[in-house]
RNA sequence: GCGGGCGUGGCGGAACCCGGCAGACGCACCAGGCUUAGGACCUGGUGGACCGCACGGUCCGUGGGGGUUCGAAUCCCCCCGCCCGCACCA
C-alpha cells in the first residue's frame, strides 16, 4: 500500500510552486485561439463563503478544461469594492472603509488562492482604487459629452435604512423593497444624475447577436416592457395639449374623461379655483402615500374633478379632466384618456363617480344593454361614427391614420424601462466628476483634472447625507471654466457602474492613459463566456449591454454586446433547504471543509451535488462521498504504478477493456464539460475508477493498456481536482505540469463496441437480452428473437404480426 | 392577471435534446469482513407488490387523466401541485 492521501500537504505545496512559476499568467499566444472566461467578481465582505465557491470551482474547472483544449484563456478576478458595508462598518466599528475593504480582500485572496483556481492575479481589479474609479468618471464625461448623462429633478426612489436613493432596478418584489437590505423604499423629490439607458431600449431588446439563456432574455424583455400604441393629443379649453398613450386606439371614441397624475405639471395650471383646495388635498395625499399603500391590491380608484375640460380630438366632444393616483408620472405621457367601457381600472373609477360608460366595442353576442364589466377584448367598432363596423385591429390602424391626418396623433412606443438613476448619497463611491458654479452652472471635471480623489479623511455619521457634503475641504472648489470658487457635486455614483465595464479593465488594469488597451481589447474582446448569479438579469446585466453599446457608439470596442454567451449557475443553499444566513444558523463555511478534507474534495463535491444551474442543498454527509472517490483515485493510480510487473500481453481481451473503459469515460467527460454538466462528469469519472479497479483484479494492470490509462484518469480529473492530479501526475513520472498537457483525444477505434446486448421486447416489454455482435444484420436479429426460449414463451401460440427491429439496439416482436 | 420553469426511489440526482433495458453516480439504510468496542475502511445488497428452497420469474411504477406510437419518464392535449419573475404599465 501507498502512504495516504493527505491533501493538506499536497495542496498546499503545488499552490507554492503554481504561484512561483506563474502557471496561470496569461501571456498572449498568437498561435491558439483566445477565450476569455470571465466569472462575476465578489463584494469583499470579508469571508470566501461557500456561494462563491459553488460559482468559481465549477467557472475554473471549465477554464482549466478550455486550456487543456488549446485555448489562450483568460480567466481574470477582482474585487467589487465599493458599497454600503464597507461604510455601514465604518459607522459601527469606526475603522475606514478603506482599510476594512482592503483587509477583506487580502482575506479573500488568501481564500481563493486555497480553491487552487488558476486565476490570474497580475491582472486583479480593485474598484475604489483612484487607478479604477478614475475611469468611471472618463466614462460619467464622455457619457455627459454624448448626452447620455443628466441631471434632473424627479420622485424618486429612497431607501431610508441605506440612506441613499436607488435605481428603478434596485427596488423589487411587490412590497417594493430596497435590494440590498430589504427595507421598502419611499418616494422623494430630489434633483439626481441619470444615465439614458432608454435612448438604447429598443437595441436592448434584441438579444440575436449572444447566446443567453432565454430566462434572462425574457427578465430584460419583460423589464424593458415595450408596447406599442398611439399618442393621442387632446387639447384644453385653456388651450393646452395634453398628449396621452393608448395601445388600443379602436376605443378612442370610447373616452369620456382624462386623468393625469397628481404630479402631472399641467395639474396646477389647469386647476380651476373653485376646484384648487381639493385638489391640493389630493395631490398632498398621494404624495405622503408610501409605494405599498399605493400599490396596494385591489385598491379603490380615487381621483379629482379639477374643473378643467378638453376636446375629443375627433369628435370634438367636452371632456372633463381628473388627477387620479391610479395614473403613474413615470410611465407614457404621466396621463390617460379613460375608455371605461374597454378598460378594467377606468371603469371602476367611472362606476364610482358616476361617469358615463359608452360601448364601442361590442362584445360577442352582446345584446345592446350596459355592461356588468369592462370588456377588455377584441371585437366590432360600434359608436364610433365613420368606424362603425371596423374589426378592432383594423380599427388601432385606421384610427392612427385619422388622427395623424387631423394632426392629432401618431403611431408610438413605449417602454416601461425608466433611465438609470446612478446618484448615491454614501461616502464609498466614485465621486461625480461634476462642479456646480454660481456663474456657469453645471460644469463637468475638465479629464485631465482625473481622477477626482475621494478623501480619505471623511467623518462618517448616520445622518442620512453623504459625508462629502461635510467635507469642506472636498465640496469647495473653484470652476474650471472661469476659476470663481464653486462646489462640487458631492454624491457618489452607484456601484453597477463600476460592474458595467470591469471586464474591459481586466485586459490593462494599470494602463494610466486609457480604460484599457484597445489592442489588448482586439485579441480577447468581447468576452466569449460569462458565468454568475441570475439575480443580475435586469441589473448588472442589463447595465453592461448598455455600458457596451455607448462605448461601441463612442468608437472604444467594435462589437454589440459584452459577453456572447451566459451561464447561470444556482444557489446553494443550507443543509436545512433554506438560503444560508447567519440567523438561521444554517451558514456553511468552506474553510472548515478545506481544512479537513482539501478544497480538491470541496470543489469536486460542489460539482457533484446536481446540474450547476439548479443549485441545491448542501448534504454534510454527501460530501464523504466525494472523499471516498478521491481516495479510491489515490490508492488505485499509487498502488499499481508501473515497476514491478510481469511482461505486458499485447492486444489481451483484458487491455482492450482497459483502453474501453477509459476511453467512453473520455468521450462522455468531455461532452459533459462542454455542456456544464459537470455532475455527470464526476459520475462517468467514478464509474471510471470502479471499473479500472475491477479490472485491476482481473490483472489487467500487467498490461499495456494500464500505465497510459492511468495517465488518461488523471488528466481527466486535471481541471475537477487540479492539485490531486499534479501529484498523481508527478507520481507517475510525468513532466510538470499537469496543466500544461493537452486534452487527451477519444480514440473512436477503442470505444467501438464488439458486441452489444441487444433487447428483446415482446409488445414493447422487455423479455430476454442477448450478447450478439454489435453489426448484426436485422434480418439476423429478427431470427435470434424469434429464436429466445424467453421469447418464445410469449408469443407461442399466438400471431405474430410484426417485427420491429432497431439494429445495435432492440427487437420488439408484436403478436396478437 | 401576464410571462417563465419544474414534478422520477428514503434523499441529491441520471436517462428527456434525438421515443427503445427507468433509477447511472453518490448519500442514507441493511448484511458481512476488519476491530476488545465504536469510528474509519473494505465487500455485497437496496423502487414497490407478489411467486419461488434457490437459479429465477410475474405484475405495478416517472404528479393525475387522455392521445400519438410496435414501443412514452421522453412527443402532443387537458388538469393538479410547487417555484421564480413582472404586476394599476394605460
Amino acid at each position: 500500500m501507498s502512504e495516504p492521501y493527505d491533501p493538506k500537504a499536497i495542496e498546499a505545496r503545488w499552490q507554492r510552486r503554481w504561484e512561483a512559476d506563474g502557471l496561470y499568467r496569461v501571456a498572449p499566444d498568437p498561435s491558439r485561439p483566445k477565450f476569455y472566461f470571465l466569472t462575476m467578481y465578489p463584494y469583499p465582505s470579508g469571508d470566501l463563503h461557500i456561494g462563491h465557491w459553488y460559482a468559481m470551482a465549477p467557472s475554473d474547472c471549465k477554464a482549466r478544461y478550455l486550456r487543456m483544449r488549446g485555448y489562450d484563456v483568460l480567466f481574470p478576478i477582482g474585487f467589487d469594492a465599493f458599497g454600503l458595508p464597507a461604510e455601514n462598518a465604518a459607522i459601527q466599528h469606526g475603522i475606514h472603509p478603506y482599510k476594512w475593504t482592503m483587509a477583506n480582500i487580502e482575506r479573500m485572496r488568501g481564500q481563493l488562492r486555497s480553491m487552487g483556481a488558476m486565476f490570474d492575479w497580475s491582472r486583479e481589479v480593485v474598484t475604489c482604487r483612484p487607478e479604477y474609479y478614475k475611469w468611471n468618471q472618463w466614462f460619467f464625461l464622455k457619457f455627459y459629452d454624448a448626452g447620455l448623462a443628466y441631471r434632473a429633478m424627479a420622485a424618486v426612489d429612497w431607501c431610508p435604512r441605506c440612506n441613499t436613493t436607488l435605481a428603478r432596478e434596485q427596488v423589487v418584489g411587490a412590497e417594493r423593497v430596497c435590494e440590498r437590505c430589504g427595507t421598502p423604499v419611499i418616494k422623494k423629490d430630489l434633483e439626481q444624475w441619470f444615465f439614458r439607458i432608454t435612448k438604447y431600449a429598443e437595441e436592448l431588446l434584441d438579444f440575436s447577436k449572444m447566446d443567453w439563456p432565454e430566462r434572462v432574455a425574457t427578465l430584460q424583455r419583460n423589464w424593458i416592457g415595450r408596447s406599442e400604441g398611439t399618442e393621442v393629443v387632446y387639447t384644453t379649453e385653456q388651450g393646452d395639449p395634453i398628449t396621452v398613450f393608448t395601445t388600443r386606439p379602436d376605443t378612442l371614441f370610447g373616452a369620456t374623461f382624462l386623468v393625469l397624475a397628481p404630479e402631472h405639471p399641467l395639474v396646477e395650471k389647469l386647476t380651476t379655483p373653485e376646484r384648487r383646495a381639493e385638489v391640493a388635498a389630493y395631490v398632498q395625499r398621494a404624495r405622503r402615500q408610501t409605494e405599498i399603500e399605493r400599490l396596494a391590491e385591489d385598491r379603490e380608484k380615487t381621483g379629482v374633478f379639477i374643473g378643467a375640460y378638453a376636446r375629443h380630438p375627433l369628435t370634438g366632444a367636452r371632456i372633463p379632466i381628473y388627477i387620479g393616483d391610479y395614473v403613474l408620472l413615470t410611465y407614457g405621457t404621466g396621463a390617460i384618456h379613460a375608455v371605461p367601457a374597454h378598460d378594467t381600472r377606468d371603469y371602476a373609477f367611472a362606476k364610482r363617480y358616476k361617469l358615463p360608460i359608452p360601448v364601442v366595442i361590442a362584445p360577442p353576442d352582446w345584446d345592446g344593454k350596459p355592461l356588468p364589466e369592462a370588456y377588455i377584448g377584441e371585437g366590432v367598432m360600434v359608436n364610433s361614427g365613420p368606424f362603425d363596423g371596423t374589426p378592432s385591429a383594423e380599427g388601432r390602424r385606421r384610427v392612427t391614420e385619422a388622427l395623424e391626418r387631423a394632426g392629432r396623433g401618431r403611431p408610438a412606443v413605449t417602454y416601461r424601462l425608466r433611465d438609470w438613476l446612478i446618484s448615491r448619497q454614501r461616502y464609498w463611491g466614485t465621486p461625480i466628476p461634476i462642479v456646480y458654479c454660481p456663474r456657469c452652472g453645471t460644469v463637468p471635471v475638465p479629464y485631465e483634472h482625473l481622477p477626482v480623489l475621494l478623501p480619505e479623511d471623511a467623518e462618517f455619521l448616520p445622518t442620512g447625507e453623504s459625508p462629502l457634503r461635510h467635507h469642506e475641504g472636498f465640496r469647495r472648489t473653484t470652476c474650471p471654466r472661469c476659476g470663481a470658487p464653486a462646489e462640487r457635486e458631492t454624491d457618489t455614483m452607484d456601484t453597477f457602474v463600476d460592474s458595467s465595464w470591469y471586464q474591459y479593465r481586466y485586459l490593462s488594469p494599470h494602463d494610466p492613459d486609457r480604460p484599457f488597451d484597445p489592442e489588448a481589447g482586439r485579441r480577447w474582446l468581447p468576452v466569449d463566456q460569462y458565468t454568475g448569479g441570475v439575480e443580475h438579469a435586469v441589473m448588472h446585466l442589463l447595465y453592461t449591454r448598455f455600458f457596451t453599446k455607448v462605448m461601441r457608439d463612442l468608437g472604444l470596442v467594435a462589437f454589440d454586446e459584452p459577453m456572447v454567451r451566459l451561464f447561470n449557475q444556482g444557489i446553494i443553499l443550507g443543509p436545512d433547504g433554506n438560503r444560508m444566513s447567519k440567523s438561521r444558523g444554517n451558514v456553511v463555511n468552506p474553510d472548515d471543509y478545506v481544512g479537513t478534507m482539501g478544497a480538491d474534495v470541496v470543489r469536486a463535491y460542489l460539482m457533484f451535488l446536481g446540474p450547476w444551474d439548479s443549485g441545491g442543498p448542501w448534504n454534510p454527509q454527501g460530501i464523504e462521498g466525494i472523499h471516498r472517490f478521491l481516495h479510491r483515485v489515490w490508492h488505485l493510480v499509487l498502488d499499481t504504478a508501473p515497476g514491478d510487473e510481469t511482461p505486458p500481453e499485447a492486444g489481451s481481451p483484458l487491455a482492450s477493456a482497459v483502453r474501453r473503459t477509459v476511453h467512453r469515460t473520455l468521450r462522455r467527460v468531455t461532452d459533459d464539460l462542454e455542456s456544464f454538466r459537470f455532475n455527470t462528469a464526476l459520475a462517468a469519472l467514478m464509474e471510471c475508477t470502479n471499473a479500472l479497479a475491477r479490472l485491476r483484479d482481473e490483472g489487467a494492470s500487467r498490461t499495456a493498456e494500464w500505465a497510459p490509462a492511468l495517465r488518461t484518469l488523471v488528466l481527466m480529473l486535471a481541471p475537477f481536482t487540479p492539485h490531486l492530479a499534479e501529484e498523481l501526475w508527478a507520481r507517475l513520472g510525468q513532466p510538470y505540469s499537469v496543466h500544461r498537457q493537452p486534452w487527451p483525444e477519444v480514440d473512436p477505434d477503442a470505444v467501438r463496441e464488439e458486441t452489444i446486448t441487444l433487447v428483446l421486447q415482446v409488445n414493447g416489454r422487455v423479455r430476454d437480452r442477448v450478447t450478439v455482435p454489435a453489426d448484426l444484420p436485422a434480418a439476423q436479429a429478427r431470427d435470434v428473437a424469434l429464436a429466445s426460449e424467453k421469447v418464445r414463451r410469449f408469443i407461442d401460440g399466438k400471431a405474430v404480426e410484426d417485427v420491429i427491429v432497431v439494429p445495435g439496439k432492440l427487437v420488439n416482436v408484436v403478436v396478437r
